[in-house]
DNA sequence: CTAAACCCTGTAATCGTTACAGGGTCAAGC
DNA sequence: GCTTGACCCTGTAACGATTACAGGGTTTAG
């Protein structure tokens, strides 16, 4: 008694836009799933599963590549999964260091938000720090850039 | 007794590709340069430094569009520089929201990784949590996943 | 029976950068 | 002289993932 579902349907349960669906069947994630009557796509169960797992990967981050592989890894049970780890490993490293360089951007502009309320432009130290060639003044006063 | 730059020059000097000044000023965010003998684009030093202005605001993770609005600001230094600081604000709100998504998704990522080390992909964590359609198990056991 | 809501395909947009292809110009070395 | 390599030019396409069309057919509810 196995249901199926329409795109349409499939995208509401979900949370995946019809579009990147058929984007996903494209890109060999999902294979090109029975058309009924009027050539409309049918999904199984299985199927909502699978774009689940997608959806999810997606969520925490990871590229479709990378999902791509842990799919051929899950359709491939016997596989050693070591991969797998190594994925969700090299992704956590890269996430580490993204978070490091945002903080530090974060930091710089900490420095430099709300330094000019109220001013004219040709004082405004945000635009003045953008001018100056470092990425920020670690050295010396950065106080009195110019002013 | 102006220099007068080439392309390439620039590009050494600034640390920003031919190809993204040549961008940047298809975008409008560098007026067309003068040119000499064969056509070739010639920088002046006000050209250079306004590159190292995007390119310091690009390294700072502003967008384009945002530093081009900053640069209309210095380039009508009576401007009110509000709207500056309103630009720096908002992109420091869109980081430290950034930094907060990426660290929950760092968080969830090592509640999985190293949890599947030599085993088949029929019983590897990684997966089957994706399979799973919770973000993450907060409530409970979180363990025992079928296994 | 008609209008809204759905489905199909294919293409182009987004963002910033890089990589071509196909061509011209200039320097140094043989 | 003439070749080689390093530049420069233009225009177009790629990257990743998604969204937004255009232009057409189908289903469903009023």
């Amino acid at each position: 008694m196995k249901r199926y579902y329409r795109i349409g349907e499939v995208a509401s349960r979900t949370g995946c836009s019809p579009e990147s669906i058929r984007h996903y069947e494209k890109l060999g994630l999902l294979a090109p799933p029975q058309r009924g009557e009027q050539g409309y796509r049918s999904y199984d169960q299985a199927a909502l599963e699978r774009i689940g797992f997608i959806r999810h990967g997606r969520s925490l981050g990871l590229d479709l590549h990378s999902i791509q592989e842990l799919l051929a890894l899950s359709d491939n049970p016997d596989t050693d999964c070591t991969a797998a780890d190594d994925i969700a490993s090299r992704h956590l490293e890269h996430l580490e260091e993204r978070i490091a360089a945002l903080q530090a951007l974060a930091g710089e502009l900490r420095q430099v938000v709300h330094q000019c309320r109220g001013g004219k432009a040709a004082n405004c130290q945000i635009i003045q720090t953008l001018y100056d060639h470092q990425p920020t003044c670690t050295e010396r006063g950065c106080g009195e850039v110019t002013a």
